[in-house]
DNA sequence: CACCGGAATGTTCACGTGAACATCGGCCAC
DNA sequence: GTGGCCGATGTTCACGTGAACATTCCGGTG
């Protein structure tokens, strides 16, 4: 390979035409690297020259400037990034490790984060999680420091199988989503809390005597706050709290959390914990002939776009999960230029209810 | 060179303790790489024998292995990628341009893509567009050849604005998701036709007359694909072709299709082009009392998870996601490795109609 | 006992970039 | 006229790795 580079470079690159045909290879040639070696040959300067104009430095004369951007353009000129990297220790990119890309959740999460550091100049390596235990997130870690990443975010919404929390190296730049980590490490994370109080409150604002509640797998941090808020406000209340009925975030499990609750004549309003399971749980109620909401009035959380073509249209919890994604960059920004301290302690992103025709007062 | 590193690194480097504060860092101050040179000094070796070891070279006799090892261990060394990068040119990253990763399907080929290029010893890099013209792309392209990325893999399911089809610089190693360009690149992609075809001999065979469709947004080579193939199938057969209703892939532009349908009395089998459209046409035709599948059959397409707890559960036509993402992975590395030539070709990924309650014969 | 071969290990260097320093030339002040 | 200074450009070198080549040391063979 390298004998076969040197060659050409040698002799026939700095006549320009040839090199042309030499970089663009339509024939399908292995693709050979300009380097800044390359451009400052062919435009007759140092290649710190070539150096100096491609990063914007001043102190170069506008002549020359031009005859490098003209050989940079003639030869289709592009920076090494692995070269920049080891030269400066920097990568320039953020590493997320995730479990489960295939929550609407998670990959908008990850959308937002990408997009948002890409508007900062950082690209995004992602390393998925097929069982989320502490050796895996350990191994995904090591991954992480071995490739060209300046910082991690983790997204692990699901409790360690083989330990309570993420234990991270330290020293390492980290931003943690959805995770109880928060006197460890920087947490961003959705305000799953006050979301299931006012999924409650609006049920008992309208008049229901109390909530029952879906909850989500009992491994998921998420699902567990919003089980014990959803808790907490009915005592709060003064009300009785029914016994949770569990699932794990699929439609299908709500189904059959939603056929018990058609059995218990006493229950009027229901929150679930996740769109998807409310979708279940429709479905049961319906096939039971348990109208909704004039006999049982259901709230869902997320607000997933599909909730509003739900039959019928899904009452829900609206989660930002843009927003979530973007204080997850911002965060690691922070600490990878002020190059310190990580901080620790927990963002919450504030949910908002939409309200829409699943709920109504008891009859 | 050597001697102003020698003068810090001999001195107070190898105390152990000491070194592992430094590469720990707990305290905040930049994280600094343990570099081969170091294993090297406090083994007692040169940093080529420390290179063989991490590499797994033969010719390396155990006691210096072992003694390499501990070193490793001791001060936690990671070999720098970046400085591998450099070496040999390689990144083993690929990198994934996208528009829009909030699709079912697309973050679900991406963590398949991820996922299998992980066992392949290949991270991902992921470059989001925000709004598909040719130029993005482009710009995206550029990006990731400045970034330390081997091949590339697009997944724009998306009609380019500016342009029919994407145009990828020559010469890069490319594997192209669910578009035409099929002549000029590896593309994989969802047996489109054949699904759509399923889908309309099921209600054919069912005894109804003939099929309606809404199709997905006009932009879109699969909505293009499904339509065209659901009109072909209907001729074939010689049954009458009804106008194509119009959506844009979400649950709402399906609730509007859905309203138009249920005001066709002729109307009693419709193939939606998507889940989540059928979602939207289910609601409509409830709403304004169309019986499903008494009066109307409704088959989807992709077979979210979610569409088992339709009301009433969704016949639909499975695509396998994760196969289409294996199958890129496999093209690209195929490419990486052999070199060479860019393959075109079309890969189809079969599909698998799924039949659940919302079809019947007619009556 | 000189010599050879081969295994273990060390030394040199290049990959592409950019900071630090070196050089060169012109212009101004004395 | 000469010294000094400044702006434009060139040269050197290190970042961490690993291939290629060099060296050392050993046992075995003639």
């Amino acid at each position: 390979m390298d004998l076969e580079r040197q060659a050409p470079d040698g002799g026939a690159r700095p006549t320009g035409g040839a090199q042309r045909g030499g970089s663009g290879v339509p024939g399908g040639r292995r693709r050979q690297r300009v380097s800044m070696a390359d451009v400052a040959r062919l435009a007759g300067v140092s290649s710190q020259t070539v150096s100096r104009v491609a990063n914007g430095h001043p102190g170069v004369i506008g002549s020359t400037r031009e005859q490098v951007l003209a050989a940079m353009r003639e030869l289709g000129y592009r920076p090494n990034s692995a070269a920049r990297a080891l030269r400066y220790g920097q990568f320039n990119t953020i590493g997320v490790i995730l479990f489960n890309l295939s929550t609407i959740g998670n990959s908008r999460t990850v959308e937002a984060i990408a997009t948002h550091a890409a508007t900062e100049g950082y690209a995004i390596t992602l390393i998925p999680i097929d069982v989320p235990t502490q050796d895996n997130v350990l191994g995904a870690f090591t991954r992480m420091g071995e490739l060209a990443v300046d910082a991690v975010i983790v997204i692990i919404e699901v409790h360690l199988l083989d330990a309570g929390t993420v234990t991270l190296p330290p020293g390492v730049h980290a931003v943690v989503v959805d995770s109880d980590a928060g006197d460890r490490y920087s947490v961003v994370d959705t305000d799953q809390a006050e979301g299931a109080r006012s999924a409650v409150r609006h049920l008992l604002g309208l008049g229901h005597r109390t909530v029952w509640h879906v909850t989500g797998p009992q491994t998921s941090f998420a699902a567990q706050r919003r089980a014990q808020a959803c808790r907490l406000a009915l005592e709060e209340a003064g009300r009785p709290v029914p016994p949770p009925l569990h699932g794990d975030w699929s439609a299908e499990s709500g189904y059959a959390a939603g056929l018990e609750l058609a059995g218990e004549p006493d229950c009027t309003a229901v929150f679930v914990a996740n769109d998807q399971m409310a979708l279940g749980v429709l479905r049961a109620l319906h096939e039971r002939g348990r109208a909704v909401p004039g006999h049982v009035s259901v709230v869902g959380f997320d607000d997933i776009p599909d909730s509003a073509c739900f039959v019928p249209p899904l009452t829900t919890v609206h989660q930002d999960f843009a927003e979530v994604g973007r204080r997850c960059v911002e965060l690691v920004l922070r600490q990878i230029r002020e190059g310190g301290t990580t901080p620790s302690g927990t963002d919450l992103v504030p949910t908002r209810l939409v309200v829409r025709s699943s709920t109504a007062p008891p009859r």
